[in-house]
Parts: structure tokens; C-alpha cells; sequence
DNA sequence: CGTTGGGTTGATCGACCTCAATAAAAGTGG
DNA sequence: CCACTTTTATTGAGGTCGATCAACCCAACG
């Protein structure tokens, strides 16, 4: 059974080391230039490091709760979060899958819209809502740049509907893969190499599969050399293939 | 075969009228409040509309299409209009339902990301994308507006990213059901009377159905006397069965 | 070592899709 | 207003993709 810890704000848990922290860190920080903070001008920045701090997540920690109230916004500075909902009967379904340089609580919104986990070591910079919130208001540069998140996680999850309502099994994993490198490639260097985090059940709730199906559509991409198994992840073999299965 | 005309811009068709006008229009426009525009003070107001012209279009009427670039943004008066994408193989997924006072291009982005289709008689209010971003910038109050109606999007696009990953036949049109008269409630008042400008077809492809499936299961909402069958929509005989049906 | 979480694979089942025929509406033009 | 076409809806028969149920493997770990 999983530890399924409740919090009502993300976790300060003991076991997540936080640190608070003043100022200095946002100038070697490595998402300073992928996240919502490069709509900052240095002495704004300096404003927003004063009231941010760090915490870290072991992998399948849950970070925030689906209902919960919403006290603070996250950046994620690494690792990955899966972002999903329950439904009746125990079913999830998970929205979507934040990386390095993306914000948590775009929307702003008092209650947590979704369950935010780690599935691998997660380290975020996290500001109380309130406070970010005034930010925003003194900042329209800074509301323009959350807007122009929203607007980009608003696209994703057009196309994650397409995937979701209109695409095969197949046709789900190999889209998942490239997308997933795609978003790899912004934050490291392109690669055949695509690390996965997520267990075979994580990316069942992410396509609307089950975890045997997502589990039987990898065996058939390895017997047909598309991919190979290495630990952590897979090497694509043949991307033109790979491409041609998700039907882009 | 349908009429597919195509359009580099919000359609200014000679069959759909069209007609420029200064000022006064706001004051009495239906979904003055509804709409974004209720960020707005009574001389800002008149600068949108100032910039602001009208158009109507028929039933089934394409009004922009996917890729094409996107130079005009819009309010919805009144109609229903579908936001869709296709796919390789003809497949196609409606991404999202666009009722009066709802904001069309709400990403400001310059290209559409999916064909609107009028699926009623439909008036817009529509604006230059230059401008009426130019006003965005003059405007942190709009800008925020528009941001929370983006938010609250991506909400309902994780709603509906749930329902299609996880919800059967079934609970797809009951939720489905649901969530219109909620809509429609929103507009008019409450009632049991659900009106349905859309064919089977054009639900089936929100709920990532057959439009053969969807019909069964109307039919079978039929028979069990969760619904009867009305021109151009149903009225709803069950409410708490439709929404044990639903499975919040 | 036993235990536990994750992964694979097989056998079977069923919800939904596909194909097809028919009916009912809704336009369209004479 | 009535034939005629076109669009939309219904219903059936049969097939299939992915789900379900279940056994087993493997690696990590206390």
C-alpha cells in the first residue's frame, strides 16, 4: 500500500527537505530561463526568491491533494510530477505530466484542480499563494507570461483529447514517447535515449489504457525493434517508425 | 457534401451578414456580463467596441479553420459553436463547446488551433487580434480576465481529458447531458429541457464515441424513462437517475 | 530469504466499433 | 405543394480491440 500521506499545503513532511532560502539561489538556478520567472527583471526576481522555498520529493510522494486548498504555486526545478484526478470506482485518469521549468497552479484557483505526485526525485521552489498572487497584480509582464503558460497547457490538453478520444493503443504509446522526448529534448540535449519515469500503471492513466495493454504495445515495439529495453527508459531504433505508428 | 468553403479569417462570407458598427451596441449586448468584456469600465468599453464588428452564421457554417492564421478573436452572442481537430483517417475530436458570452482564441495564439463550426444560427463580436491585443496590453484587468477564462478552460479540458480516458458509454452522454443544461442554465434558466443543436455524429465526436453508440444510448435513456425524446433536444424525466448514470 | 512492487504474458470476455439496411426528417426545385 | 435528393437517426448482426482475470517472473530490499 502507498503511503497516500494527507497535507493541506505542499508537503513540508520531514522527510522532504526544505530549505528556506534568501536570494542568491535564483541567479544559478537552472530553470531561471524555461520557467515563468524569465518574465522577471533581476530586482523582481530578487522579490520572488525572498518569499520562495525549496523542498524536495522522494519518488511516489504525493506533493498536493485533488480538493484540498491551495496555499501555494510551485515551480518545478526537477524531476517529474504526474497531475491527475480520481474518479469513481478508483479510476484516474491523469491530466498531465509536469517537467523542469514548468509551474504548478496556473490557474491560480483556491482549490487544488488535481493530485500532484512525484515519480521520480522532485525538487520545486514554492511561494505562498497570497503573496505570489500580489505579485501578479503589481506585474502585468508576469501575468502575461502565466497567461502564455496557461494558453500552451490549454493546447496540450486539446491535443491529449485528440489522443485520449480518437487514437489507438498503439498510436497512444508511440505518441507518448515522442512527446515525452520532445519535452526531454527542451530541458537536456535531443537523444534517442528517452528516460521514463512513469510505471507501465502511470502511463495507462495517462493514455486511458490499462496497465497490460501498455505493457503488451512496449513487448510489441521491442519484438519489432522500434525500441529497445535499457533500464529507465528505451532507445528508439526507428524513429521513422516510431512517427508513422503515432500518426502525426 | 458539405459546403467547405475555406477562410484565412473569422468568415466575412457574403451569405453571413455582417455589419460594422460604432458604440452603442455594448450597452444593450446580451452577454455584456457574461463575457470578458465585463473586466472592462464603460470608456473601455466604448474603445472595444469601436474596434468591434458583427457577423452571423448559418448552421453547420465553418468559421475558422484549423492552422489557418489567426487574425481576429471573438465573443460568442448567441449560438453553439463546436472547437475541433482532425486527424489522420478522417477521425476527429471536438476539443471543446463555445456557448454565448465564451471567448474564442482565448490563446491569443496566431495560428487556430482547431476548426470553429457553428452547429446553430451564430453571432459574433469579433476583433482584430492587433488591436484587441494592443488593448490587452493597455488593459492588466482584461488580461487577467481573460487568464481566469483560459484557466477555467484548461479546467474543463481536464474534466473532459477525465471523460474521455475513463468514462463508459454511458456515463459519457449522461455527464454529457449534465453538463450541457448546466451550461445552458448559465444563459437561461434552469430547466429540464435540454435543447441539442448537436447531430449524434457531432457528439459522438466530443465523447470519443461512434455516433452509432451515442444513439443507442439515447435510446436506451429513452426507454428506461431517464429521458423522452423532444424536437431538437430532450427534456429530462430522472434528473437523479441521469446523474447516478453520470457517476460524479 | 521471504516479501513486495513492478513487469510480462496468456486466455477469455465484453463494450464498443464496423458494416449495412432502413426509416425519418429536412431541404430543394419544379 | 409534391417528388426528389440529402442529411440524420435508428437498429441489427457480427467482429475486434482492449479490458479483465490470472499466473508467473524478476529485482529490490528489509
Amino acid at each position: 500500500m502507498p503511503e497516500n500521506r494527507s497535507s493541506e499545503e505542499i508537503d513540508a513532511a520531514p522527510e522532504a527537505c526544505q530549505r528556506p532560502h534568501a536570494g542568491a539561489t535564483c541567479s544559478t538556478c537552472t530553470v531561471r530561463h524555461t520557467s515563468i520567472c524569465d518574465a522577471l527583471a533581476d530586482d523582481e526576481i530578487l522579490a520572488l526568491s525572498q518569499m520562495s522555498r525549496h523542498a524536495s520529493y522522494r519518488s511516489k510522494q504525493i506533493i498536493q491533494e485533488e480538493g484540498q486548498p491551495a496555499t501555494e504555486v510551485a515551480n518545478v526545478v526537477s524531476g517529474i510530477i504526474l497531475l491527475s484526478r480520481l474518479l469513481a470506482g478508483g479510476r484516474r485518469q491523469v491530466v498531465g505530466i509536469a517537467m523542469p521549468g514548468d509551474f504548478i497552479g496556473l490557474s491560480m484557483a483556491d482549490q487544488n484542480a488535481f493530485t500532484t505526485t512525484a515519480v521520480s526525485e522532485v525538487h520545486l521552489c514554492i511561494y505562498p499563494r497570497p503573496r505570489f498572487a500580489a505579485l501578479i497584480d503589481d506585474r502585468p509582464s508576469l501575468l502575461a507570461r502565466l497567461h502564455e503558460s496557461t494558453a500552451n497547457e490549454l493546447t496540450l490538453a486539446q491535443d491529449h483529447m485528440v489522443l485520449l478520444g480518437r487514437r489507438t493503443a498503439s498510436e497512444k504509446v508511440a505518441h507518448f514517447l515522442i512527446s515525452l522526448q520532445e519535452r526531454w529534448t527542451r530541458v537536456r540535449s535531443n537523444s534517442p535515449r528517452i528516460d521514463i519515469p512513469l510505471t507501465r500503471e502511470d502511463m495507462a492513466d495517462y493514455l486511458g489504457l490499462t496497465l497490460e495493454t501498455v505493457s503488451r504495445t512496449f513487448s510489441r515495439f521491442f519484438r519489432e525493434k522500434v525500441l529497445i529495453d535499457i533500464p529507465g527508459g528505451v532507445r528508439v531504433l526507428d524513429p521513422k517508425r516510431l512517427s508513422e505508428l503515432a500518426r502525426h
